[in-house]
RNA sequence: CGGGAUGUAGCGCAGUCUGGUUAGCGCGUUUGACUGGGGGUCAAAAGGUCGCAAGUUCGAAUCUUGUCAUCCCGACCA
């Protein structure tokens, strides 16, 4: 490719709406346009990127039996209603009518084709296991899209579904896709991939993992231990928290004026927060009253909360709500409440601690020494804590880290979910019907291809590994109206590109400095420049993008050397 | 949906508070010359309904109201 051609032009300055690093680069290095928010053109430079991602991640699903289809982005409302998910989706879903005022829906995931796909096609036990994948457009009406290619509302997926006879057969399949997706984005050159164990969602099911490229400007927080043996999604992390249990003392009221907050109690009464109970009242999808209580030091973590209770939405109630049940914001207390009108859920921290601080379901007023085996009975206790950094690791005990990742990967053990309600049966051995057993698996690729930049980049552009560059060696002619420059540089251009190797050319005879720092923007991995001060002498300058070593080689030994180094570079990803 | 911010040339910005003839600057683009190893110099040129709408005013990029768009934080999220 010459760079005279080339459509996409590189821009010096930042763009004013992009703050990350990818999206600053993929924009300053002429990669992708955006359309509307979180809708993004990609120009060829971004495309070719993106079709390269996508073969790794095709041959490494064909590696694990994987078949390749492709389903509709528009789908009907019926088949979602078949599922259930029509009526479970939120706003998310972008749902219209055609013109027949049929309603149909743009599919942000394919459970339901695939199984409408599958249902049919195979029926019988000899048939499977089986999986079937797509790389295929999404789309997601996202609340708010943000940080480039990282949150988008149009995206390019790659998902596969698996279709099981037994949850053996499904475990051992997960197992091969989680090594595949290992392959994967090592092949990618992402540099720091954590799989860890997340929650699984709307999606239903029960065990899954996300792949997570740690980057400062991931979305999620994930808890790991120093190392590594455990790691976890924030949503459902949890640590060996230690407590101690004193010799319970009585209970006693004491007047708080106006101390409602944990903080405020605590100092009034020349306590810490964690001699304290904290108690938050959230309501359910029907409204519903919840009094979650931990202790005062810790936070309420609202997945965990919603997965115990086994409800898809908390949201906080609000104050009326509140003394609806006979509580009294700011001083509420567990110990006084109708618990006809309100279910009550604690938090370990609250079951194993002794002599806490709790209200008195009157204004200024709180408890001393409430004692939760003394003084609370027949209430659920489970863990709903969210993990702060440093809480001791689960596993090792050691003091779990935090870091951000963005989440390019993620696998589900589905289940049945989607079999049953869309009836996806088989007949085995015996002539007997089951619900075929699902697993699915999913890879962003514009998102995979930010987390690459946010991983591998310097202050001057993004740092391609060899296995998605746009590009394996970029030839710059400095000055190709000197001295046969030009004419050397076409040649060279002419037999790499006949040696196979993947060229972009630089033919338009800028400054120097001008062509580099392009160059550094497009990030291909080798670089050759032919110039008159080495030409002169037969020498070709050879250097690797992000250093400053620059090697001569001779003319004639140009293309062998440079192949060598090319095959070489790729070996690395293997 | 809540909080914050921003919309002026392809891109980045100034001008707005305190209204006043013809709206500026840098980069980029086009033409020419000189240059030639990290975005060079000189000269000339093209490029704008100041997001949109209504209002106030003799006069609006500037003041008022509304509206739309975009970004950031949060809520939400296979």
């Amino acid at each position: 490719m010459k760079m005279s051609q080339l459509v996409g032009k590189r821009i010096k300055e930042d763009p004013r709406d992009a703050v990350t690093p990818s999206h600053k680069f993929i924009l300053r290095g002429g990669y992708a346009r955006q359309v509307s928010t979180g809708i993004f053109s990609l120009l060829p430079l971004g495309k070719k990127i993106v079709d390269r991602i996508e073969n790794v991640i095709r041959e490494e699903m064909n590696r694990i039996d994987g078949q390749e289809v492709l389903m509709p982005v528009v789908l009907p409302a019926e088949l979602w209603e078949e599922s259930g998910r029509y009526q479970s989706v939120g706003q998310e879903l972008l749902r219209f009518k055609d013109r027949n005022g049929k309603d149909m829906l743009l599919a942000m995931t394919h459970e339901e084709a695939v199984v409408h796909l599958l249902r049919t096609e195979v029926n019988s036990y000899k048939q499977l296991p089986v999986m079937l994948y797509q790389i295929q457009t999404k789309y997601r009406d996202e609340a708010r899209a943000r940080g480039g290619l990282i949150r988008v509302r149009e995206f390019t997926m790659k998902d596969a579904y698996s279709f099981h006879t037994s949850q053996d057969c499904l475990v051992k399949y997960y197992e091969r896709a989680h090594e595949a997706y290992v392959r994967i984005f090592k092949r990618l050159g992402m540099k720091n991939v954590l799989s860890i164990e997340s929650n699984s969602g709307m999606m239903g099911g029960k065990v899954s993992h996300e792949f997570m490229a740690v980057s400062e400007h991931g979305e999620d927080t994930i808890f790991v231990s120093p190392d590594g043996t455990y790691r976890a999604n924030r949503e459902i992390a949890t640590a060996a928290w230690k407590y101690t249990k004193e010799p319970a003392k009585a209970l006693q009221k004491v007047h708080t004026p106006g101390k409602e907050s944990i903080e405020d109690v605590a100092a009034f009464l020349g306590l810490k927060p964690e001699n304290t109970g904290k108690a938050v009242f959230y309501r359910d999808g029907e409204d519903n009253l919840i009094f979650a209580m931990i202790r005062g030091d810790f936070e309420v973590n609202e997945t965990k909360l919603g997965n115990f209770l086994k409800v898809p939405e908390l949201a906080f109630a609000n104050d009326e709500q509140i003394r609806a049940v006979g509580a009294v914001p700011g001083f509420a207390s567990p110990l006084d409440l109708d618990r006809k009108k309100v279910r009550i859920v604690v938090d370990r921290s609250i079951a194993e601690s002794s002599n806490l601080v709790v209200g008195a379901n009157e204004a200024d007023y709180h408890y001393l020494n409430f004692n939760f085996d003394r003084d609370l009975n027949g209430v659920d206790v489970t863990d709903i804590a969210t993990v702060r950094e440093g809480d001791p690791c689960p596993v090792t005990g050691a003091p779990l880290q935090l870091a951000r990742g963005i989440e390019v990967g993620n696998i589900f053990q589905l289940g049945t979910k989607y079999s049953e309600s869309m009836d996806c049966r088989y007949l085995d051995e015996n002539g007997k019907s089951h619900p075929m057993i699902m697993g699915c698996y999913g890879i962003g690729v514009g998102r995979s291809m930010a987390s690459v930049i946010e991983q591998s980049h310097d202050d001057y552009g993004p740092i391609w590994p060899i296995t998605i560059a746009p590009y394996e060696v970029h030839l710059c002619s400095l000055t190709p109206n000197k001295d046969g420059v030009g004419e050397t540089a076409d040649k060279i251009y002419r037999d790499l590109k006949n040696a196979g190797i993947d060229v972009i050319y630089d033919d338009r005879g800028e400054k120097a400095g001008f062509m580099f720092n392009d160059a550094d923007l497009i990030g291909v991995p080798f670089r050759l420049i032919i110039s008159p001060k080495t030409l002169a002498e037969g020498k070709i300058e050879f250097k690797r993008r992000g250093e400053k070593d620059v090697i001569l080689i001779d003319l004639a030994a140009l293309v062998d050397t440079v192949k060598s180094a090319v095959a070489d570079e790729y070996r690395k990803y293997e």
